[in-house]
DNA sequence: CAATTTTCATTTGTCAGACATTTAAAAGTC
DNA sequence: GACTTTTAAATGTCTGACAAATGAAAATTG
């Protein structure tokens, strides 16, 4: 693991790059205790305050974790999904939030991608998956919820939908999509109105992966879509009239 | 923005939290800047190098960059796919790789997404997409390459699929998920029977996608899936022999 | 001898202060 | 006015130190 003092990016970013390609590479295995500091920072001839940047940097992205006293040091960290997840959901909305990604553009990813988990789930969905559907779509069905709870029992709703495919692979990548979603569709404010329509396509849904039929399921799904992009537009459309 | 000095963790974690939460939740906007290193370590009642330290926690998440100078300081980053994907890599490539991902599970999800935006890819494809597509096509069917190179080849024809669907949302999934999966793929050794048959398939959805018959791409798809999961038991069973 | 307590060395966490380097704006010069 | 020089502000880096945690070894005790 070498460095080059002469470049002109930062020392600890070099360093944090050179140990983070060791674990990705495998050099160093998970749990292996690295150097400490003061061994760091004799390695790459740089001082500890830099060593310990380059360590938060790494630290900052869940690939190491650190540890006092005699025992101690920086070890690899065993990436598990939750810190995955929630680093992925982190990345996923501020990328939503910032590069003004349109709400047709977000739906329509989210949907092929909920749409592509649906025939699994439906094979392999269990009691505790559909009885976290039914219970969602009890929730989604009383009068005094407010918008915000919601989006929140949507994305349950969802999110249980997608653990049904048993993949947890899967489960990650969807999860951190959907999620990052909820302030696009926090936007749109769901009227009494609308939420009969969308808890009807949620109870077909939760009909279709119940009995198995994944074709149903994927009709369901495309009609939600569809819906859901109607009220984004509608949205958008009375918003620009407010404003002219 | 308040941090705990009780609490057990680190000040330069709880810092970057506060700040962290602070971009998400929209009180400090795209380029605006924070205040400087000696401000901050007054505001939260801490040392300077504590500070930098939770700001290179952040960098490393992309969520801001830092200038030299006069009028330098660290700024509000605006998250931009290319960083976006890069984090996305390496989580997922660390997930999968310490965590005993089956080659099963891994390529479930993956063929699963990317028969999602097949469709979607049909109707919108560039002459760009298939020139893409083709090219790869042709650089697989050269006998000399490496297996190394087939596979990023490979990684490139799906790249150029995913990315005809014109979604940049879905493409900054889809292309982390089958990035990540490389390694794995990497186990496999196409002997240059298989690549034939990969070769067919892979032209097979490349015509799908030119005369946009979404139907004929997803088969495709579900074929070489289906030809992808085989190749990997029987490795894993030679492997497997090999052991006993 | 066994169990417990104490001591101690190691390592990370934090701090203070200093200097180097970069950068743009302000001041000076022709 | 255009160019050069100075200067101030900010990050990047270093040195040295102390605090706090922690496990292992040493000392003590029954």
């Amino acid at each position: 693991m070498k460095i080059d003092p002469n470049s002109s990016a930062d020392l600890s970013a070099q360093i944090a790059a050179a140990i983070r390609d060791a674990i990705v590479s495998g050099q160093l295995i998970v749990d292996e205790r690295l150097p400490s500091e003061a061994e760091l920072s004799d390695q790459f001839s740089v001082s500890r305050p830099t060593v310990r940047e380059a360590l938060k940097r790494l630290a900052a992205q869940s690939l190491i974790r650190t540890q006092r006293g005699a025992t101690g040091g920086a070890f690899v960290n065993r990436l598990n999904y939750p810190d995955a997840y929630a680093q992925h959901i982190t990345t996923s909305t501020l990328l939503l939030s910032m590069n003004a990604v349109s709400f047709e553009t977000a739906c329509e990813a989210r949907f092929a991608m909920e749409r592509a988990c649906a025939p699994l789930s439906a094979k392999r969905r269990t009691a505790d998956h559909l009885a976290t559907m039914r219970a969602e779509i009890h929730r989604q069905s009383q009068p005094g919820l407010t918008d915000e709870a919601f989006c929140a029992s949507d994305v349950a709703f969802h999110r249980a939908l997608v653990d049904g495919a048993d993949n947890p692979v899967l489960s990650y990548q969807l999860a951190g999509a959907v999620e990052a979603m909820q302030p696009l569709m926090n936007m749109i404010t769901f009227t009494a109105r609308s939420r009969e329509t969308i808890l009807a396509l949620h109870s077909r849904v939760a009909d279709a992966i119940e009995t198995q039929n994944a074709t149903m399921a994927d009709t369901a799904l495309v009609e939600l879509a569809d819906y859901t992009l109607t009220l984004g537009r509608n949205v958008m459309q009375a918003r620009l009239k407010l404003h002219t």
